[in-house]
DNA sequence: AAAAAAT
């Protein structure tokens, strides 16, 4: 455990950490600060929530405290891949730069460049900025970057997802080459790699440790719903979300206009749900996402704008409406709950139409998800993709003489999936399976079919991989969390009467 | 299959 006072800072910036409530640094605070300190570059791999955003404000404060900063010549710059991460970063610097005379400026797009100009015109210490805003500011004139003491990158492998790279380097050509630079990215795949030989002078690595991945913080379910249809899925999202104690939650989709549909369908079903994606209006997004944060704004329902990054420290659920194509940013969105040692939930809606991605997942997270069936109604759900998923469940279904003994192509659907077993599961035998409280869900009013019992069908929860997260933990992360089945004291309330089914 | 980011 190292504390903060340890790690070489000035009275006052330790100061302002001692006023944000932290005493202890995390891994990978306790490691780069003091290099960060020494004027040495820095190449961390690490993921968000594992403190890697202090790890950089901190020194970044600390160095550049002494000096002022000059007109449109800023003196650190800080390059982030979303506007609301960009925007995050700001939130930290005003945190930790509070007790000095340093100044800053978000440059993002999507906003009036007005107060950007004029804040450059001035003189600002430093930008933290998105790639676009920042080289576009540039070409007008608005700014030089020889100036540049230091820079830093942050998720830097999903800037190369979104096809930085380019700006990202020609960014670092613009500044001068003995800057000191502070990389940050949660994989090395090889572009990255090359660019810190190009730009990194004899960079110490840091590597954190995984921030809970699939941790034990986060419980993860997996519903199976037949029908691919969106009022399906739609009805299977109520359904989850009225059954799960949820204090605020994040319904993450594929698509944009899914993200619009979904949050509109929750709206006029009586949940206080708000969409956020890259197609609306910057000043509705940041307005959206400080509600969320507020607790103001209990669901939010995102494309993967939100995945990656977002910290807010007290997410209870997540629900995945669509199965993420690619696989890590299925953790990536199950990461925005059970953070800061909270216990958390993620649920994924799994259709006929998944499995790939499915695949894919599994894969990754190496575990099986605690299995949900849903006994709703589908025959008003779906109409004649009905009829295609009905057969093809026919086909892959294995019949349980313990639990559907009359198991028949007459039986609703419904009924005959919770016989149903996790393609994916590796277990040689399912364990105990929980059956749900009988009790509907709190219903909204809805036009569409009413709940009916739901059941759960529960493989061996495999959670012991799970990397040890760092920082304390509180209410949520009770003790008996990992007692027993694997739940938290905060098992759903429709999880609890435990039924033996064999595999 | 998509999303993100400058306009």
């Amino acid at each position: 455990m190292t504390e903060f006072s340890q790690l070489g800072l000035s009275p006052t910036t330790l100061q302002a950490v001692i006023d944000t409530g932290y005493t202890t640094a995390t891994p990978i605070q306790a490691q780069a600060i003091p290099v960060a300190l020494a004027g040495r570059d820095v190449l961390g791999i690490a993921q968000t929530g594992t403190g890697k955003t202090a790890a950089f404000t901190l020194p970044l404060v600390e160095r550049l405290s002494k000096g002022r900063a000059r007109a449109r010549m800023p003196r650190a710059l800080v390059l982030a891949p979303t506007r609301e991460l960009a925007d995050q970063v700001a939130m930290s610097f005003e945190k930790y730069a509070k007790g000095t005379k340093l100044s800053w400026v978000l440059l993002i797009g999507g906003v009036s460049m007005g107060d950007q100009v004029a804040a450059l015109n001035k003189g600002v210490d430093v930008l933290i900025a998105t790639p676009g805003r920042l080289l576009d500011l540039f070409e007008r004139g608005k700014m030089l970057l020889t100036g540049v003491e230091l820079m830093v990158v942050d998720e830097a492998d999903r800037m190369l997802d979104m096809g930085f790279i380019p700006d990202i380097e020609r960014i670092f050509k613009l500044t001068p080459p003995k800057r000191q630079t502070l990389f940050f990215s949660a994989t090395m795949p090889p572009e990255i790699t090359r660019l810190t030989t190009q730009f990194l002078k004899d960079p110490t690595r840091i590597e954190a440790s995984r921030p809970a991945m699939t941790a034990e913080t986060i419980t993860q379910y997996l519903v199976r719903i037949p029908s691919s249809d969106p009022k399906a899925k739609r009805a299977a999202l109520r359904e989850l979300i009225g059954r799960a104690d949820v204090k605020n939650g994040i319904v993450f989709c594929n698509r944009k206009s899914e993200v619009d549909v979904v949050a509109k369908s929750l709206k006029q079903h009586g949940f206080d749900a708000s969409p956020i994606h890259g197609d609306l209006d910057q000043s509705l997004r940041t307005k959206t996402l400080a509600a969320f944060r507020s607790g103001e704004l209990k669901l939010l329902v995102a494309s993967d704008v939100a995945a990656r990054g977002l910290d807010i420290p007290d997410v209870s659920h997540v629900f995945n409406y669509d199965v993420s194509h690619h696989a890590d940013d299925y953790v990536h969105r199950i990461g925005r709950t059970g953070r800061a040692g909270k216990l958390g939930q993620a649920f994924m809606i799994v259709t006929p139409a998944d499995d790939k991605s499915l695949d894919k997942v599994m894969k990754l997270i190496k575990m099986n998800p605690e299995e949900l069936v849903l006994d709703l109604d589908w025959s008003n759900l779906g109409g004649a993709r009905r009829a295609r998923a009905e057969t093809k469940a026919a086909v892959v279904e294995t019949p349980r003489s313990d639990v559907a003994p009359s198991a028949s192509e007459a039986e609703p659907l419904a009924r005959r999936t919770r016989s149903r077993r996790s393609s994916k599961a590796t277990a040689p035998e399912l364990a105990p399976a929980v059956v749900m409280d009988t009790a509907p869900a709190p219903a909204p009013a809805a036009s569409e079919p009413a709940a009916t019992p739901v059941e759960a069908v529960s493989a061996e929860p495999r959670l012991r991989q799970a990397d040890r997260r760092p920082g304390g933990r509180t209410e949520r992360d009770a003790p008996a969390a990992r007692e027993g089945s694997g739940f938290g004291s905060d098992i759903p309330a429709f999880l609890r009467r435990p039924v033996a089914l064999k595999a």
